[in-house]
DNA sequence: AACGGTCTTGACAACGTTGTCTAGGCGCCT
DNA sequence: AGGCGCCTAGACAACGTTGTCAAGACCGTT
């Protein structure tokens, strides 16, 4: 290969592989003992006198041996130790809780993590899913549901274990672990209603969301079932991702009638952040709000926020919990964990 | 091992097998077919007779086979299409959008990413890279800075290509990427000269970690380099972790003599917050400064504040395209990549 | 009818590792 | 001296896949 006397084999198309890992075969070459001696010695096995270990230890830091954990997975026929995450990005505050949190399980449990971010594109989560079942993965956290990724359920081989995070899988045997949303919302409601708010609003986000909706959900029930409230609220919903100008037509359509809107309810963070800047650059508007999912500056923002916290933390523990009981072999039924919101009061809630 | 007729073998400990996978010999068995051409029908191979073909692809998605990727790339004695990546956790927005950013060349390039947190232990990143390691990542991406994980270097086995963000290795042959550290910091002092003002102090954070080490070195030479600050400026540094407590004590000391402390420096995120909290629950204290890092919440408090920001995406786009370029087999000498800082400017410069 | 060629197919070895089994060496007993 | 058991060591097969090579079927040509 790569001898120099032979110049016609000089069209080598390799990029220069990388350094060839040594095999325990060079191990045993180097040290006179057998490949299986070698074995033995890697896997701290008995039956190796302690001048053959020794001589065998020394030639695995002579050559830098590190055992394929690869071939060895294969032989042993065991789990691979690792799991595949798929997340919607990795860049939101939840995500990366999230992500932080199940890694954190999968460490102590000596498993490693595979992650890649959907994007919002079904199509990518799909391979994602492939590529991580391509590698044995034992099992899924699947926490894409910004998107409508229904289809991925289907993509998932039965018999593969996964949990579903935000959202319910459509395969019946798959857990699931999700904040209490159409809670979450009621409570931001029934908090509006206690400071005096009678007329509602509620600014949403991608209506596709398993997530938005059940928030919807929960501002459309809370509505419904409270008298106080004008009845018209139940219709001043505003979805799809925000601007200045959406809010400003949804503002100003709320507020031309009689009975005109004074508090809103966002759906999540981004809402939020947009209601903050158009009202920034509205002073003349007063509005309470309560915004879902908490972030670093809402305490540091004037008002502060008054927020839904999801548990971003507890979900992934869970989530991934869940997932090494599987793993580990508990057949029973597919559990739906719902984590609780906590309110958390601050200051934007009056008007 | 399964027959059910030797009962004898019914202290079976195994949790359950997870269900065996489908090999090509079972499809070969299904389908008629022999193993080779199985592989060759999976792996798109010309010779194979549309019938047999079809037949193959039969069997294949009845017993839903997919390829086990790892014995595939054993065989091949192929990469196997993944990379490594150690940083310091998820949830700060820094690393959370390098991780993003890495993860898209690599998914582009058709790589998994594994990934995990060292959270500020030195060890538990050197575990991190031995695992993946062992799994035969094509490449690293070492992100964990914070700590002192200058021992980590060693731990890279000689011919593992590897990319050090936001430091660089002590291993000469490593690529680098990191933000303009010390020009950030200068930038910094130079907006608040222009801003008026001379008499300056550093919030600092972890001493340890190199890129605060770079900060303090951007702040110390530009306040050595100009002469109408007050020299006492660069003695005024505090390290450390800041809570209300430590910066009242910072405060206190800089503002007692002489030409007081009209404006500071934060070398992070967490000094910046700091130092905000800090100055809501003391509304007497009147000072300018400038952070070190940009978050979501900067232009939404009051004042907005002004920041030196840094490109965590571009980081993330580069070291991983280093990455690749090795695991290519560019052969060119390390290169250290150097990411400018932008400032941006609002309003908590001036006091 | 015999030959050469192309096309399709399969047998076999090998990737790096580990489980199983057997072969020696040694000490201890009768 | 012979037999037994223990300890150490190595030969070999196998995990699931792919590269190599050869065998056979079929075609068209001489």
């Amino acid at each position: 290969m790569t001898t120099l006397s032979n110049g016609a084999a000089a069209s080598e198309p390799a990029p220069e592989r990388s350094r060839q890992w040594p095999t325990m075969v060079d191990v045993a070459r180097a040290s006179g003992a057998s490949l299986k001696t070698v074995s033995r010695v890697v896997n701290g096995e008995p039956g190796v006198r302690p001048v053959t270990a020794e001589r065998v230890q020394r030639a695995i830091a002579e050559l830098g041996f590190q055992r394929n954990d690869g071939a060895s997975m294969l032989r042993r026929g065991s789990s691979t130790a690792s799991i595949g995450m798929v997340l919607e990005d990795f860049s939101g505050p939840f995500y990366a809780m999230l992500a932080g949190a199940v890694e954190r399980v999968a460490r102590d449990r000596g498993y490693l993590m595979l992650t890649g971010a959907a994007e919002n594109d079904p199509e990518r989560a799909a391979r994602l899913v492939a590529a991580f079942t391509a590698r044995r993965v034992d099992g899924l956290i699947v926490a894409a549901s910004r998107a409508d990724h229904s289809d991925l359920d289907d993509c998932i081989p039965a018999g593969t274990r996964a949990v579903f995070v935000d959202r319910p899988s459509r395969r019946g045997d798959a857990d699931s672990v999700s904040s209490d949303n159409e809670g979450g919302t009621r409570a931001a409601v029934r908090h509006l209603v206690d400071l005096g708010h009678t007329s509602l609003g509620f600014l949403g986000a991608d209506e596709h969301s398993w997530t938005i909706r059940r928030r919807l959900d929960g501002y459309r029930s809370a509505v419904r079932a409270d008298p106080a409230i004008d009845p018209q609220s139940v219709e001043r919903i505003a979805m799809g991702p925000h601007d200045d100008d959406t809010i400003a037509a949804a503002w100003s359509s709320w507020t031309s009638g009689d009975n005109p809107v004074t508090a809103l309810v966002t759906a999540n963070n981004r809402a939020t952040l947009a209601l903050v800047r158009f009202l920034r650059s509205h002073p003349e508007i007063r509005v309470g709000y309560v915004g879902f999912d908490d972030f670093e500056a809402a305490e540091l923002i004037q008002p502060a926020v008054t927020v839904i916290a999801q548990d971003a933390d507890e979900i992934g523990r869970r989530a991934a919990e869940l997932l090494f009981d599987r793993i580990a072999g508990t057949a029973a039924a597919a559990q739906h964990v719902v984590i609780p919101t906590r309110l958390i009061q601050r200051d934007s809630g009056r008007r």
